[in-house]
DNA sequence: ATGTCTGCAAAGCTTTTGCACTGAT
DNA sequence: ATCAGTGCAAAAGCTTTGCAGACAT
């Protein structure tokens, strides 16, 4: 699936969530997907805002950050707290489901993916009886890169 | 352990954790770390404020966050954003370490500890070449009481 | 005595909100 | 023709910073 197909089809995703809610259909908001998904790993909304400034469409953060709702709440992004105040957010369709381990040292963000996470999951819905809809798991420490540095 | 030797012993640390660092024991540190340590679950910084604000100590709020700092360093407290940008603190010393479930209803936290989170933490750090200090893992849900309330 | 730490207030940053105008339905 | 959505700017909320005075060493 290239990247013009990628882009029909979340926005086909996006339109009938925003049909289903009985939301409007505005330019702004297919712009901002559009943007969203032509880029790749992790962004906060001021880089959105400028890169969108910058380039074909002008939008408002106001409309940014109502439009970053709506995107998650129809599973097309998801938001991230990497222990900073700024939400860092990424698309999620047809990207494999991952989780991410944060070097302190360096800030470089790498990602991978455990089955455990799951089974974790089902017991932990099942012992305390609540319907799981999402998880985040983060690990901190040092990468290797970071590691060598410092015995230098 | 009681609470008066636990205050006693989280002192200690938080002492020895000065010294090393060459910094000052100001009794306004001390009066903070005993005041964590008398809260039970989760606080943000605010409430600390208004709470020790009340009571018998007076402390700034640059005070208190940079103490923070200083607490979670030495790893007698935690830091959590629970998806909101106001991060929450939690005692550590003599708690069983645990992992969080939140109610995306009622926001209600709750605690489990399962051990095959260190397991995918091993896996991790051995196969992207890490050394792990911490993780943080926080499942989002319904539980059983808001369940009940929607089907109302 | 020295220089770190504190307190206060101001500033900084991200995010939210109010309001008038625009445009999707 | 409606009224939800947008843009702008102001406000809000948490956190950091600058600076003068206080105090631990």
């Amino acid at each position: 699936m290239g990247c013009k197909e990628i882009q029909a089809t979340v926005r086909q995703i996006f339109s009938n969530y925003i049909e289903k809610k009985g939301l409007r259909k505005t330019p702004e908001r297919f712009a901002i997907l559009d943007e969203v998904y032509a880029r790749t790993g992790h962004f906060d909304v001021e880089t959105l805002y400028i890169q969108m400034k910058n380039a074909s469409y002008q939008v408002s953060r106001a409309t940014l950050y109502n439009t970053m709702d709506l995107l998650i709440d129809c599973g097309l992004i998801v938001k991230h707290q990497f222990g900073k105040n700024i939400a860092q957010f990424e698309k999620t369709y047809r990207c494999r489901q991952h989780d991410h381990i944060i070097c302190t040292s360096c800030g470089k963000v790498e990602e991978y993916c455990d089955p455990r996470v799951h089974e974790i999951e089902n017991t932990v819905a099942q012992v305390l009886d609540y319907t799981i809809t999402k998880h985040s798991l983060y690990f901190y420490g040092i990468c290797s890169d970071c590691r060598k540095k410092n015995k230098t």
